[in-house]
DNA sequence: AAAATGTATTCAAACGTTTGCGGGAATAAT
DNA sequence: ATTATTCCCGCAAACGTTTGAATACATTTT
């Protein structure tokens, strides 16, 4: 392993016989420098394979063109999709990225928040983990580096957010099932505290408010995780009711193919006796017989435009916290758990 | 947004009044300086919050404790699993890890070992893009940084790389199948050229030669791409045999689910008439009704002990290449669609 | 002809850290 | 008392790049 070592601007320039700055400044095509020299210049430098020592560089210019995205949970499909988009726009916009994962843990975001503004990235994507309660360590944060929220956000926090049109989605969702003439509704949602569950949650009252239904609190069922399990317990409850709903609206997709397993295990028909529409469009939602309703959240154009906004953030150099939400549109996908054709 | 500039070696040297250098090696516990003005700068250090800086040290010591990860698909859930024991065990370890798509392009993947190498990670993790032909950009970059292949290898390349024991539990995963009275067992495997997929058939071939059952190439089929749609047309064509397979072996879960698919579509039984068996134990594999019988893969081990030889091979100084394959073991998870209890 | 303007280039400092080397002071060996 | 030895510590250079200021020369204006 014989490390070739790089060649530098000194070596171009003592072949050439003009000094180091002449050639630094002829490759970024500074104005000062005749057409001629440029021209030697970059052909040398092609030549020569030159590129730039990045850590002479970042640390001269304290600019490292990396920038760090810290999520709850890599192997979330739907947080993959994200990270694609991420990874394509910054790297056609020259920017490398980091990646961390929180594991929903507070403590551990906040860790990760001061390793990495240390480390000297130019800039953060976050997606809060879970039931993030204290915000200090992020706003102490906030004033050493740019950052975006993305799909788990807060109002607490004053940055570009980039979120998804939840309380729609779930509004057309919940229309939808309206529609096909569905009129007892339930809802699986989160306890408390989510950003997105209670933006969905909104939708859900909004669409029977306008659609004239009334509200049973006996089929809106809240638990701390909505998982697929969960998504089988809350279904087994409301089966248990003595008035059972003809539709369940699940906050989530995997809740909602729990939900399915539990009406399969009860022989209930899908969608003729109960309808069944998740949130996300999971990989699984075609997996699942009958294939599941749900709303398709975008996930590569919101890491675009979360790191289309952050390098707008870092590349415009006035100091000023930005807060402005950006709403991605989503659309729902109506299969066979909720209409059969 | 007022930037607290970081504290630096020369701020607690003056404050000590003391030498940068013994501030320096203080910190560094280096043998030289005393315990009594070690912790005196540690604890002033402490107060501070005195971190250093990154890229002046990375740019000293030509190391940037950045690992660079190139995978074909981060939202293939298998990968991103080993992409999760990659980053746990970089982050223990000290590490950030730089991560990138190559979506399965030869080209991008050769540009991406470039920028890579020229950006200073300390070393490169890598999954080969399907049809690497040529190699010639990965040895050139093998011998400018350390370099570790994981999951999609090859032989040509000389390196450290981290499997999974794909011809045992190819072997295992096919045993099970004759264990259970299956006598003609098909396969659906990748045409060629996939160091996977020959290795998976191997296991095939060498389960049914044991069992003294004789091999019948119309039931081996072979796809460019192993997909869901592709596991339905494999099966359908093996459903027009005169002489069905009473089990199929999908080299992928995700034929394997194809598989399922088709097989529903003409309500043949599973297990009982035709057996399927997938590989991966993707996430998928408990939502197909039947639950899929498949191998699991150890992704966030693969990804540790990946990382582990990387590292080693980073820290360890002496420039030779080590070709060493380690072997991660697997094991069958059955389920219904092999074996009903 | 002197002064001002413009153009193309060089000088030199600076960023923060690490590290080989040298040296002073204290202790131990002769 | 002199010489070794050990222990701490400081000096200064170096890494490759960028950039404000200075310089040299040619050109234009007064």
């Amino acid at each position: 392993m014989n490390k070739r070592k790089a060649t530098t601007l000194k070596e171009i320039a003592k072949k050439l016989d003009i000094s180091i700055s002449t050639v630094s400044r002829a490759l970024n095509n500074h104005p000062d420098i005749s057409d001629a020299t440029k021209e030697k210049v970059q052909q040398l430098a092609e030549k020569l394979h030159y590129s730039p020592n990045l850590f002479a560089q970042g640390f001269r210019t304290q600019r490292s063109h990396i920038l760090g995205v810290i999520v709850p949970n890599i192997a979330h499909y739907f947080t993959s999709t994200i990270l694609k988009g991420i990874l394509e726009e910054a790297e056609t916009k020259g920017y490398k990225v980091i990646v961390s994962e929180s594991n929903n843990n507070e403590n551990k975001q906040s860790e990760m928040l001061r390793t990495m503004s240390q480390f000297g990235v130019d800039g953060i994507l976050l997606a809060l983990s879970r039931k993030t309660t204290s915000v200090d360590s992020i706003l102490s944060t906030l004033d050493t580096v740019p950052l975006v929220l993305f799909d788990k956000v807060s109002h607490k926090i004053p940055c570009t957010q980039v979120v998804v049109d939840e309380e729609i989605a779930a509004f057309n969702a919940v229309e939808h099932l309206i529609n096909t003439g569905k009129k007892r509704i339930a809802i699986i949602k989160e306890t408390e505290n989510s950003f997105n569950s209670e933006k969905r949650f909104a939708g859900y009252l909004r669409a029977l408010k306008e659609h004239h239904i009334e509200v049973d609190k006996k089929i809106i069922l809240s638990t701390e995780d909505v998982s697929l399990y969960k998504g089988r317990m809350m279904t087994n409850i409301l089966l248990s009711l003595k008035e059972r709903p003809d539709a369940i609206f699940a906050i989530t997709d995997t809740a909602a193919i729990g939900a399915i397993k539990a009406l399969h295990k009860y022989n209930i028909k899908i969608p003729e006796e109960i309808a069944v529409v998740g949130f996300s469009n999971s990989i699984h939602a075609t997996i699942i017989q009958p294939s599941l309703t749900t709303v398709d959240q975008p996930g590569e154009k919101i890491g675009k435009t979360a790191v289309t906004y952050l390098i707008k953030e870092i590349e415009s150099n006035k100091n000023e916290i930005t807060t402005k939400t950006v709403t991605i549109k989503t659309h729902l996908i109506v299969r066979d758990s909720s209409f059969k054709v």
